[in-house]
DNA sequence: CATATCTCAGAGAGACTGAAATAG
DNA sequence: CCTATTTCAGTCACTCTGAGATAT
């Protein structure tokens, strides 16, 4: 082992970009790492959450509140419907889309998958105390509500 | 146009994990289009980083300091040599390594890159006065050291 | 013999594109 | 005619694994 020296140069250190991207990294690992303990990934968490938020949804409109790709959408809607987390059925009121709807079984799913995120948030913020977490929660709101905006035009 | 629904669900939107996965996301695209624009990529600029703060390293030592693989360490190193920003010569006091240096002219490509890195710094944090984003870059500087340790071991 | 480094080929997951079918 | 939705096949960029050669 030749590694004492490890760790990041100040350069990276102290360059937010840098240091978002890495913190989304860890976030998105430990979030998919707790999904994985219930046979799932944070895709179908994100679905079920916009289903049980909003309601039934067509699939594109799915994609927009998750900001998945339709295509991928598709899969996952797939496979919720196989394990009877959700219905998706022709809507009347426009023949080209699907109205999904969450299912009393998708209930349960997602109240699981929601404790399971509650632990992966629990990693990732476990250096912070309930001030800084709060802070630092309604900071990054903030920047990903403005980079929606921004993209705004340029989406799927 | 189907669309004036869109926007995360407030499960999503509250979520740590999810914020910070989205707005890691966000970081990495304004990181590497701004890159983009000198033909660079943000590995590139890591990797200058590195040298520039810690003098000639291995591609081993280079990839635990960017948090690179040592496959695309090798690569990326390849492209800078090609390129004239680095060198990479065989260590004398170990044969098994490359010593990597960077040279003058890839000092002044890293400057040009960190330029880069500070519009792009300055797009992901536009919506901060300096006070949010001194305390932002403080609490992520400590989840990203906590998470890093936590790995510690397990790490290529 | 066990471990570390470098290199390359390729696998795997993830995000996205293009085109067709259908419908407004 | 043009646009929106769903679906599928396939591409692309990124990350990581495996194996071999070399060296400690």
């Amino acid at each position: 082992m030749e590694s004492t020296d490890d760790g990041p140069p100040d350069a990276l250190r102290r360059s937010p970009t840098w240091l978002m991207g890495q913190a989304g990294i860890h976030a998105q690992r430990l979030l998919n790492e707790r999904m994985a303990e219930a046979g799932a990934h944070r895709w179908h968490y994100s679905v079920l959450s916009a289903l049980a938020d909003c309601g039934p949804l067509s699939q594109a409109s799915l994609g927009r509140h998750c900001r998945l790709d339709r295509s991928d959408i598709a899969a996952v809607v797939g496979e919720l419907e196989g394990g009877g987390h959700l219905v998706r059925e022709p809507d009347p009121l426009d023949r080209r889309r699907n109205v999904v709807t969450i299912t009393a079984e998708g209930d349960r799913r997602l109240r699981r998958l929601g404790a399971l995120a509650v632990e992966a948030q629990e990693d990732l913020l476990a250096p912070l105390d309930a001030g800084e977490r709060a802070r630092l929660i309604a900071t990054v709101e903030r920047l990903v509500e403005h980079q929606a905006a921004r993209q705004g035009s340029g989406w799927a």
